[in-house]
DNA sequence: CATGAATGAGGTTTCATTCAT
DNA sequence: TATGAATGAAACCTCATTCAT
């Protein structure tokens, strides 16, 4: 992929170093010597650095919001939009790394101003979990339920790109899937409601 | 409790620091005010910065090891220990939420240097894991297996952190195991091992 | 002579005062006020005080190289080309005190970086000497032939830029030369080669 | 040599740090360590790190005057004190390199307070030359003759103590006061008084 | 006499941001 | 739009000196 506009560039630029190195540990220089422009330039585009932070977690929160938020909608019944929540979610972030990383740095670092926006991956997921709830396929608390999903996408994020787990994408995804179901769906089966 | 040497102060207040403003953004300076001594007086008891980090770090990491090492030595049982590690796990963390949201940020910065330590708490949980596999109780992949213990766990600390989660921490234990135990153990039960 | 480049400046500036007051002695700030710009400035133009250091002193010690080796081609015999290197060498260092105190600071503190270089002012000092014995003009060994030489210069530098000589800089080349030529060579003349 | 109060040994131990390091760049902890005590015992014994300081200088600038001075009167003639001199002068500064070294620094730093004193090593080179002057040994005029004389002696020292020079101390010593002599009373024996 | 924690001033360096060109 | 020198605030760190013990 081939960025054009400066304005883009800086952006891209700026993912990079802030997910490998960290948002503080990431000066305008390195940004604009990664751009191939000088410091100066970078204000033409953008107001301060903290912008460039702003602009990139609201951007990429959204596309992540977007991509779950599709797969939500094109699966035909409860258990395929399950399926393709987890899929798309899991190959969203393994083939954009840098952009969960850096979520996750914003949301350690308590920087996210998200009390604006309606879309948010996490809700997303709220949604799933809530109609697998209410249509008695999932009997956990919606927490609960949110906690398991996400945090083991999560840590198996973790595993992939340090190199630990080294399944392909195609598996991972196909495992994950079959742990989750079974996990929140398939062995509650027969349980009482609580 | 109350603290009583000046290198002692210095780390915890650190510690509380980091935790909540990340490292970088935290100062020398910030962590003297909040000990109620000077910058320079800092230096008598660290080299550096650097030093600080790192040994908070160390410290930690092998605390929380020793946490879980402990509770696996205390059950009787595979379902006691399994019980006795996701429990002491989130009474640990919950009741020291600045330790755990440290380690984190140190890992995601990537600043660990872990090579030379066996005491990572990972270890505590991956013996466990093992056994479990070895002796028939869990048929997953030993990483899938850990990240959704850990991830699972990680993720109910974040929601009870931030507010979201309001359950006691009794009631998250016997939640947290239940449902663990559950998907990685009881609903596999019938199943043909892999 | 006026100064244009800001880097040309700094060195400039930096050099007097590391001959004044020396190098430790100097902060930073003492040079970016002398230059009228501020602290931060002079890292855009040198990346440490110690780039600096070198940089001066790399640069002045290759000057007084090439103005003693200019010397030596000049002449036309042997005594034109000793009597050319004397007072080039006095007229240069009486004429930059500053550059000749400065390179005393960096060698009495073993500062000084020379092994990759070949254009040390010694060199062309040990050439003169050297081509004086190998010509039957110099009797004396290599190494106090050149102690008396470049010892005598030192001393004469001291002496005129402390105030207690005052004799004009064209004296002082005429004296010195026929003192240490007299020395080294017109006064052994008669005797046996050792 | 044993040195049993503190105050000599915190003045022994920091002649050799001053001279090896110089006097900015040694810190009182360096001392202190040196010795085996801590900083705050310095100041028992030393208002100030100026006081070490100048307490040095003067002691050993007295020192080598006293070493001079002795040399001038044993000697029977001129000759034999001319010899004196240059052989007590080498033969201290080679076995107390620290102490020149030393010395050396003050005076290029412009820290030397001597204004005070008569006990000058210089005043007593300065005395045997006036005397040899006096009753027509020596032709030159008494600033370029010691400028031969120290400087020569100066530059002999530095050549040693780099290890460029190899000689014996007894062999310098010949071979300095035969160039020295014959320099500055020999070869000019004939010529006319200018 | 000695300790060693603490101070406080000041040093070097970094960096987001501005501005003349 | 872009450059790159400059600013100014603030970061980390050093160190002579003081002081309670």
């Amino acid at each position: 992929m081939i960025i054009y506009r400066t304005k883009d560039r800086i952006l891209y630029e700026a993912l990079k170093l802030f997910s490998s190195k960290g948002i503080k540990e990431t000066t305008i220089r390195d940004i604009a010597k990664a751009v191939g422009i000088t410091e100066g330039a970078i204000y033409r585009h953008f107001k301060s650095k903290d912008e460039i932070v702003e602009r990139l977690f609201s951007h990429y929160s959204e596309e992540l919001y977007e991509v779950l938020n599709g797969a939500l909608e094109e699966g035909e019944d409860f258990k395929g939009r399950f399926k393709n929540l987890v899929g798309s979610f899991l190959e969203y972030i393994l083939k954009n790394p840098d952009v969960f990383r850096y979520l996750d740095i914003v949301h350690l670092l308590g920087k996210a101003q998200m009390e604006n926006s309606d879309k948010l991956p996490m809700k997303a997921v709220y949604r799933l979990i809530e109609e697998g709830i209410r249509e008695g396929y999932i009997r956990e608390d919606v927490k609960y339920a949110s906690a398991i999903l996400v945090g083991t996408i999560d840590r198996i994020f973790m595993y992939k790109t340090m190199g630990i787990l080294e399944d392909e994408l195609e598996l991972i995804k196909e495992r994950t899937f079959s742990i989750l179901w079974g996990c929140l769906v398939e062995c509650r089966k027969g349980e009482d409601p609580a």
